[in-house]
DNA sequence: AGCACA
């Protein structure tokens, strides 16, 4: 066979091609001037400028070969070259049959947005937050995060391109919320473009990737024995590996905290297996143990720092426990197990009536039976705002849909929580405890 | 003046 394709490319035996190279081209040539260049000989269906080491080379690609064909014998045998900006072009058949354009990857619209979170502490946001911030569009599928040369980036799969555009459109360039972020790192610019992607590959959840379409996903072991890697936390220290079980302890503790209060607190954000209270350095803490680790984890993000009643009172500071399986010996106003039928406990109605009230909140046309209690109903408000929408916007729901929101004062009252009350010999104002709403202080 | 690097 002849070796055309080792030959020197600038023999004048270019076969014909729709794309025309161009050399010798005035810095930054635009794609204006190479229309207007190619426009008497045909249509010009695409170009592309600013080729080689230079910059001074061009391709311009014809609708149809003829109209390429008539472009370079015209000059072949004109007496005027061709001219851009009074200076010579060279002309000849590309060796390629059509442009590739490189740029279409991150202007075609799809349902995974590539993230790039820019910023001195991009690299402590935790995919946690990503969850927070993306599900305020849509449910989001998964997320998957990873380093590249461009920094700190993270996959973001929606159900179609119209969430995914709703949330680039609303949150690119701007920067995470403050309220979510601990306030001594600094301020996390998103940039986001579209992925070619269409469905991630999230093998593990793990602290990198999580797919919040499948709770059974085994969690990476990585994540659970904390051995290997321990994922950084919002203020910099290490986090104790994510576990299905939270201990959570209460500071401020002005009114009584009871078992019930606690379920239905946690309940919110899924099924609660079990809770055991107990006092530990002169505070009350809780064990509360979900089914899986996603739905702790949301718990987590959701509660950290909130305050059951207002006024800063029963502050809720929550880590992970190491335990992953609560043993309750005895079923009274410190432990409960749930997952056992209980006819014999006191107040035998409290996951029944959480399960459908958990999930009235408006605007959740998320997947039904998944955890995004806290994801505000009308991202817009949130977001289309300059200034990110304060604190208490996120979980704002929590105080208008939360399943406790007494129409009057102290229901659900348990017989412990009188008495601590009364133990205590604090009263609330007015006789009357707030209603639950997370504020923080 | 001589073929694109996503």
């Amino acid at each position: 066979m002849a070796s055309a394709s080792s030959q020197p490319q600038f023999r004048y035996t270019q076969p014909p091609s729709k794309v025309l190279h161009l050399r010798n081209l005035p810095w930054e040539c635009t794609e204006e001037e190479l229309i207007e260049l190619g426009k008497p000989f045909g249509k010009v269906v695409n170009t592309k400028c600013n080729v080689g080491a230079n910059h001074n080379q061009a391709f311009i690609e014809f609708a149809d070969l003829n109209q390429a064909i008539a472009m370079i014998s015209y000059y072949a045998s004109s007496s005027e070259p061709a001219q851009v900006r009074g200076k010579t072009v060279y002309l000849q058949y590309s060796n390629r049959q059509e442009i590739v354009n490189n740029k279409t990857t991150a202007d075609v619209a799809g349902n995974v947005l590539l993230v790039t979170i820019e910023g001195q502490d991009a690299r402590l946001v935790s995919i946690d937050v990503l969850h927070l911030v993306f599900s305020a569009f849509g449910f989001v599928h998964k997320i998957t995060t990873f380093e590249k040369t461009a920094g700190f980036q993270a996959l973001v799969q929606f159900s179609d391109a119209e969430t995914a555009t709703s949330a680039k459109n609303a949150l690119d360039g701007r920067i995470i919320p403050r309220y979510l972020l601990s306030e001594n790192i600094a301020p996390c610019t998103l940039r986001i473009t579209y992925s070619a992607h269409t469905d991630l590959s999230v093998k593990f959840q793990s602290h990198r990737s999580r797919d919040y379409t499948n709770p059974y996903l085994p969690v990476a072991p990585s994540a659970i024995d904390g051995s290997s890697q321990f994922s950084l936390g919002l203020d910099g220290k290490k986090l104790e590996p994510e576990s299905n079980v939270l201990l959570a302890s209460i500071e401020n503790m002005q009114y009584a905290v009871t078992l019930d209060v606690l379920q239905m607190v946690f309940s919110a954000f899924g099924h609660v297996q079990k809770i055991a209270m107990f006092d530990k350095n002169g505070g009350v803490q809780a064990l509360i143990q979900y089914p899986d680790v996603r739905t702790a984890v949301v718990a987590k993000e959701a509660l950290e720092g909130h305050c059951i009643y207002d006024g800063g009172f029963c502050k809720l500071h929550i880590s992970y426990s190491r335990h992953t399986d609560l043993s309750i010996k005895v079923n009274n106003d410190r432990s409960r197990d749930y997952t056992i039928p209980n006819p014999t406990m006191v107040n035998s109605q409290p996951v029944q009536t959480m399960g459908p009230a958990a999930h009235q909140y408006n605007g959740t046309q998320y997947a039904p039976g998944l955890e995004q209690p806290m994801m505000p109903p009308q991202p817009s408000a949130g977001w289309a705002s300059a200034v990110p929408a304060p604190p208490q916007s996120m979980p704002v729901q929590m105080t208008n849909h939360h399943p406790y929101m007494p129409p009057a004062p102290m229901p659900q009252m348990t017989p412990g929580m009188m008495q601590m009350q009364g133990q205590s010999g604090v009263s609330p104002p007015a006789g009357i405890v707030p209603p639950y709403r997370p504020s923080q202080m």
